[in-house]
DNA sequence: TTCAATCGGTTAACCGTTTCACTTATATTA
DNA sequence: TAATATAAGTGAAACGGTTAACCGATTGAA
């Protein structure tokens, strides 16, 4: 029971030829119902497991496939922080599992060092999560691994892409700030220089308050990195300024949880005093005191999308590229308050 | 550029055998450096990357690592929902991946299917978190892999471990808060019989009642799953019971998390009515409103440790089991008041 | 009756490494 | 000078699978 039986060893007990093994394991010639039966038989004596390793280095299917976290700041496992990611890398790991598949996790930029590992690897295909904007999108599809990439918007359009309407959806948010009666609403946001999905909520926000004719002063964005800590940083930034900001949209979960904070501590009141809407829909987000009214994405539906459209094009190489956008929601717990409209 | 250099082209480039290629790589064996130095040009002007799983079939170590996170509840993916989870498994990837390794996760128990994925991908070694009562123990050790096992409470000693003393921990804990003028402190936590690490932490934190001279009703017991949505359960639950609870010391801060916001939206107040005291100290807890007084623990540094022993272990096959106790740091914030002692 | 197709299975090459055993040339020692 | 050690490198056999090519025996059709 110790040992480790190899097919040859299976084919031996059985009486056949090791390549009977394989075809009756992999089912792609057909075997007599007898000696399939003689060769299961053994299988399940000698508790066979075939060797994955061995198989991808013969086959062609690693059956292995590479998860990307970006990482944003060097040698901070930040992304691990935001349950955003974790909650994607679950459902990823779930859906993956499912098809008999597993999951190599990276939280590591798109790099040399990371087209390498593909290689290293025989990866047989990567979901790339996050944006960036990468000097290696061309050496990747040099690769010619079949690639998902989740929230992201690359220029050239290689790869299949899942993602949300973010500009849509921050549109909306931002509207419905609106509508609740602030007409002075500040952005809290990472940064939208480097970052498409954020500059992509950016542009929503600009769209609903120019819809609503309300100026979009510089003075209501507020940049930093997406983190619990910046949220409070710029609770503190807003409570310093005279600009009569009564609501502040964030882009994230988690931002909006550091901004709540951050308020708190300045003993301003949330949402009695000043209004937050979050994005993302975290668990979290609905046992915040108060409950944070947020723009909720299908985190666990776009890890599952992201696997089908994966193992799909690993199933078949010529997959024409699928571009996805997936609905979001606005759920409203008790962080906005219904202005008087001045 | 496009296509795959096998070892044995670098070689035939470089006018040498294969072998001495293999040599440079690893540097077992002695190799001038002038071939050397006419290896490695070559190496480097064809890109030339090693194929690890090629490497795992003729050698021995595959540099691939597992990661079992539990899954408590069948067809959850709750555990990633917790960041004690995710941040534990950051600090994992980020170890491995500095010493050359590969993280492979799952989701899952151990069970025999797992056993099966040790080997189908031979992995070098597992790294086990949270507790189980696992009937596959004594299999998994027939498999000889190097196993760590975190946050573990194992009857054999057969695999090395990670964890704190969790029993000495809650009890710190629950004597702060009666010595902060508590008398009727309730126990929240996940199911104890189940659970080594809840039963630890609910010992912990009998004696320290005991020892302050409190009787421990089962009336201040509550136990349910380990999850945010428990402790709003459990918030309602203590409101209405009249055993006048001015405390309640938590196994885990997603539950005190839960907890606060469960009295706040009976309209109970935090920590003015009712003192919350969390376990772990995840990032989030320094973002609640009030700020989450807690036990922390040094979760990367279990993560970072765990990795260090397993790779010991697989560098020295024979090396001893080592367990080791990490420590613990009580962080005061404003979860806790201090009640006038009756 | 004969030829071809089909069935069930085997043989052996191959995937890309590592590594043991061996060679050759040079240096060292007695 | 003969014997031996050492250094640098080579050849080829693993490792554990897959799969193309082949083969003998039936079966079916012409």
């Amino acid at each position: 029971m110790k040992e480790r039986y190899t097919i040859r060893d299976v084919a031996a007990l059985a009486g056949v030829s090791n390549a009977t093994v394989s075809y009756v394991l992999s089912g792609k010639k057909k075997i007599s119902e007898e000696t399939r039966q003689r060769v299961l038989k053994v299988i399940e004596e000698t508790g066979f497991v075939p060797d994955l390793n061995a198989r991808g280095l013969s086959g062609k299917d690693t059956r292995l496939i590479g998860v990307v976290i970006p990482q944003t700041e060097p040698g901070s496992k930040l992304m691990f922080h935001n349950t955003f990611y974790s909650q994607l890398l679950g459902s990823i790991e779930f859906a993956t599992r499912r098809r008999g598949y597993h999951v190599l996790i990276s939280a590591t930029d798109m790099t040399q060092d990371y087209l390498n590992l593909i290689r290293e690897r025989n990866l047989a295909g990567v979901i790339i999560v996050g944006t960036y904007e990468s000097r290696f999108w061309d050496r990747l599809r040099e690769l010619e691994v079949p690639v998902v990439l989740v929230d992201s918007y690359c220029k050239n359009d290689w790869f299949h892409a899942i993602r949300i309407d973010d500009e849509y959806a921050c549109f909306c948010e931002t509207d419905y700030v609106i509508r609740k009666g602030h007409r002075r609403v500040a952005f809290a946001s990472g940064s939208i220089k480097e970052d498409g999905v954020m500059q992509k909520r950016y542009n929503g926000y600009r769209r609903a308050l120019t819809k609503n004719g309300i100026d979009c002063s510089d003075a209501f964005l507020f940049e930093d990195v997406v983190s619990y800590e910046s949220g409070v940083k710029i609770a503190e930034r807003i409570a310093q300024t005279d600009t009569g900001i009564t609501a502040v949209v964030a882009t994230a979960d988690i931002l909006a949880v550091g901004l709540m904070s951050g308020f708190y501590r300045q003993g301003i009141r949330v949402p009695e005093e000043i209004s937050v809407i979050g994005f993302d829909g975290l668990e979290e987000s609905k046992y915040t005191t108060p409950g944070l009214t947020t723009m909720q994405q299908p985190i666990s539906r776009k890890g599952e999308r992201a696997v089908e459209l994966l193992l799909d094009n690993i199933g078949d190489p010529k997959m024409e590229r699928v571009e996805e956008v997936l609905e979001v929601k606005l759920v409203e717990r008790d962080s906005v308050r219904t202005a008087e409209s001045t």
